[in-house]
DNA sequence: CTGAAAGCGCTTACAG
DNA sequence: CTGAAAGCGCTTACAG
């Protein structure tokens, strides 16, 4: 590559110092400098096609503008959609983002956070997974600013932006009581995490504010390290046998995929055999053979949010914001109630 | 923040020069230093958990070990387990990934551009959009390290990585050929980008070599701008009227999307009514009411050659590797033979 | 075997 | 209104 021009290039072209230069080209004392020397400096800097050295700059003033996103899979839509938020947003506030996907690990958790602290990024944005607490504590106590995105830990004092998992699935569970179902099933995660289990908790809820007892048989906890085999059984128990559920809520995009898998393979119709509610906006929803009733969350909203409350945390450091923000039901077809679907 | 520890603190401690420890941790000179020093430089390394500030080494070498990654459109699930092989890839070589979305605008991918140069990126990985050739001649003359990913420009000569598109579209093409459909369309972009023209050429190639005369308006060139109305009416006019076909190519996953869309709120059944091959592996493909033949990208072998070759160019700049990588296809029953599924 | 010194390209407190 | 100088945390050619 040519050698970039750099300060020094322009001063001497200008003959003046570099300091000045610097002062002219970042607006600083700007009522304090002469108008024509500024001129000839602004001018100089387009001629030479001056781009600032960041490494410079940053080494300086110990910023590099740039952001952190470690999320828990990126494989998975709704971290690669909400990633494209966030640095629309980033890129937006002038901000460079690295990502990186810790695929539900500890381990790999640990290691890229140091991968990314190491590159001192500014901030960091962070959908932990499972057991990685005491990392997160640790974040606190060295002071780097961070905002937790999808999962936080009730125990502590963090900003987050999360959806508001108990009311996403309580709207699902009671849109389907109100369509009159009454034997309703849930998948969900065995797991420490919160978002997870509260998303359990919006199913008791729901079931218990309209007087449905819970069954604990329809109440599926199935372990990410096992996953297919697990659901297979569960959607198999839920749905044959002497006591079959009328419908499903399935409590994340990755339980509900390889749920319509089984489903599929099963030949179980949806909604006449079973309905169902689904996780997340993608592309099955709509070209399933049912077209699937789902829990929206708000990714740009979450992503922007997120962004906005670090950069906040970044220049006042002591401030903590959490949130929960709301999710919507899409109703398709695979909630429709069985009489109405047969009158059609 | 703390303070991190730097070189001179360790050379204070240990009662030697910064240069001293430098040449010890980065495991210089290791045979002219005595090992006496070494132990003790290394010892207080790691007492004072010592992190080397990669923005102070950057500026002095030159090298930020970050490769930028310029996708076309990171919501496209191709593009983004693309950029998680590339990330994979990137990390076990001891590079950081920084990734962007150009959103198939040349303005933006300029802009783009621009942002990656600026964080002094080592090498770039681009899946250029249309419109942007004369920017790849710059980095050229700019020396810039780069491999062109998925798309490239045939009149230049850089490195890039692709699929071996013809053979993809004519492995498809004459799939449908041999399961005894003749009555074949297929929907592609209206583009200059060669490898998309190059799927269309694969389908032309496999009728012509399977004497099947091409009809022009079987193949449908659709404008990204207008995707939605324009797929609309190629689906509709492809399989009703009086000539229709009796099955469909789709040169990409976004077609495919749009089309198997089109299909179903058209009420036309797969493969009854409609044979269909699909572009890249998607939930859809098994979830689709019938399960959907697709063109299968070897997406890790792509990323990691891609980032292979750009660590190769970086050290050796004037080696030139272009690749174009072999599809398979995978054959479900959206390609089932009329005869055989009426057996069924 | 070891170290003093220069320099990467910036910013900014200080002095005039 | 302007500039000389120090310094961010490293690396490395050079000298001993």
């Amino acid at each position: 590559m040519a050698k970039r021009t750099s300060l020094k290039d322009i001063a001497q072209l200008v003959g003046v110092s570099t300091a000045l230069v610097s002062y002219v080209l970042n607006n600083k004392r700007e009522n304090r400098i002469s108008k024509a020397v500024a001129q000839k400096i602004r001018k100089a800097a387009q001629e030479l096609n001056y781009q600032p050295n960041q490494i410079a700059k940053s080494l300086k003033t110990n910023k590099t503008r740039t952001l952190g996103l470690l999320v828990a899979d990126i494989a998975n839509p709704f971290f690669s959609s909400l990633a494209r938020y966030i640095e629309d947003e980033a890129d937006r506030q002038g901000y460079t983002l690295i990502f990186a996907s810790s695929d539900e690990n500890p381990q790999k958790f640990r290691k890229l956070i140091n991968t990314l602290l190491s590159r001192n990024v500014d901030g960091l944005l962070i959908a932990p997974p499972e057991g990685t607490q005491d990392q997160i504590i640790q974040l606190q106590q060295q002071a780097t600013p961070f905002v937790l995105i999808d999962r936080y830990f009730p125990d502590l004092r963090t900003s987050y932006v999360a959806l508001d998992n108990h009311q996403a699935i309580y709207l699902a569970t009671e849109h389907l009581i109100r369509s009159g179902f009454r034997r309703i099933g849930m998948l969900t995660f065995q797991t420490e995490l919160t978002h997870i289990n509260e998303r359990t908790r919006g199913y008791r809820s729901a079931l218990n504010d309209h007087q449905i007892p819970f069954k604990k048989r329809w109440l599926r906890e199935i372990s990410r390290s096992n996953l297919i085999p697990e659901v297979a059984k569960a959607i198999h128990e839920l749905t044959a046998g002497h006591n079959p559920v009328e419908a499903i809520v399935f409590a994340s995009n990755t339980l509900a995929l390889c749920g319509l898998r089984q489903l599929k393979s099963q030949s179980i119709r949806i909604p006449d055999n079973v309905a169902v509610v689904s996780f997340d906006e993608t592309d099955i929803n709509d070209l399933f053979h049912s077209p699937l009733t789902y829990v929206r969350q708000p990714l740009q909203e979450m992503g922007q949010l997120a962004t906005r409350i670090l950069l906040e945390t970044m220049s006042a450091n002591n401030r903590i914001t959490q949130a929960n923000l709301p999710a919507t039901l899409v109703v398709q077809a695979s909630t429709q109630p069985l009489a109405v679907s047969l009158l059609d």
